[in-house]
DNA sequence: CCAATATAGTTGGGAATACGAACCAGTTAA
DNA sequence: TTAACTGGTTCGTATTCCCAACTATATTGG
């Protein structure tokens, strides 16, 4: 059993590897700092996100937790103690009267666009070795990547 | 504030924030992805870091703490558990009696390797819309980004 | 039209995560 | 050699997340 590492792929192989590398490092560093932003609110990575999802949706409890990749009975507790701080509320569907609405509230729409201004503040950094042409080609990457 | 003339300096705005909008997409799709890969294993996200940092290293349990940003004492029922699987092992340090390192097993190391293997398989997807020239791009770039 | 079935959400139990405070045990400084 | 400091663990608490059980509403088939 020797180290499976050693294949040599023509083209494939060191590139794409080292890319997502860098992709995973990224994506541990741009979790810290929503994490920590968060947290100086005293929120969860994931309510930080219901309240980023709920800013322009409006959505049933179970479309959030298929969005969050969570079983809905995770979210009812998440809703509660957000309801409870007054972010966010819940509405029974006209339609639908099992289902149940979650929405912001106007304290939560501020405290999130609060946050997320913080984010982009606090993320900025992280790009500043790149100028605006590679800015844009980073987007236009990234952009590809997020196409499902 | 739009001069048309020169599009030289103010394209601070619009270009960076959409750069980081996809940054941010990106990253929790990386999460969602090591997140459940690790479920796939028993493994917390966390925990499934710890394996990935103990590859190279051999920290002491607040070492790692700084590197997960975590507090110390959240560390201990980490390495617990993970010892308990056989996946890691303490061992007291010999210069600082108070300290503690923390190591893989073969068992975890072998584990880790597995994952990350997989990891790489299911992130590559990501980068499909990407040729080569282009995925060496990214990874320029992202590396500047965690050049700290 | 109504019983059988399916779906939406909540509740409760249990394991894991994370924090802060209190606590030993070793180390360094006065 | 005390006194102060540092490294880790333990304890208590809040939160997160899953699964299973449950209630209420919707839908379907006979």
């Amino acid at each position: 059993m020797s180290s499976p590492i050693d294949d040599e792929v023509p083209t494939e192989g060191a590139s794409t590897d080292d890319a997502l590398d860098a992709l995973v490092q990224v994506a541990f560093q741009v979790m810290g700092v929503l994490s920590r932003i968060g947290a100086e609110n005293e929120l969860s990575l994931t309510q930080l996100r219901v309240l980023g999802i709920l800013r322009d949706r409006r959505p049933r409890v179970t479309e959030l937790a298929a969005h969050l990749g969570l079983d809905k009975s995770s979210i009812s507790g998440l809703i509660d103690r957000a309801e409870r701080r007054g972010l966010l509320a819940r509405e029974r569907n006209t339609e639908d009267r099992r289902a149940v609405d979650v929405f912001l509230t106007p304290a939560g729409r501020e405290l999130t666009h609060q946050m997320y201004d913080t984010a982009r503040r606090e993320l900025m950094p992280m790009l500043d070795g790149l100028d605006a042409p590679q800015r844009e080609q980073l987007r236009r990457l990234l952009w590809l990547s997020t196409r499902d």
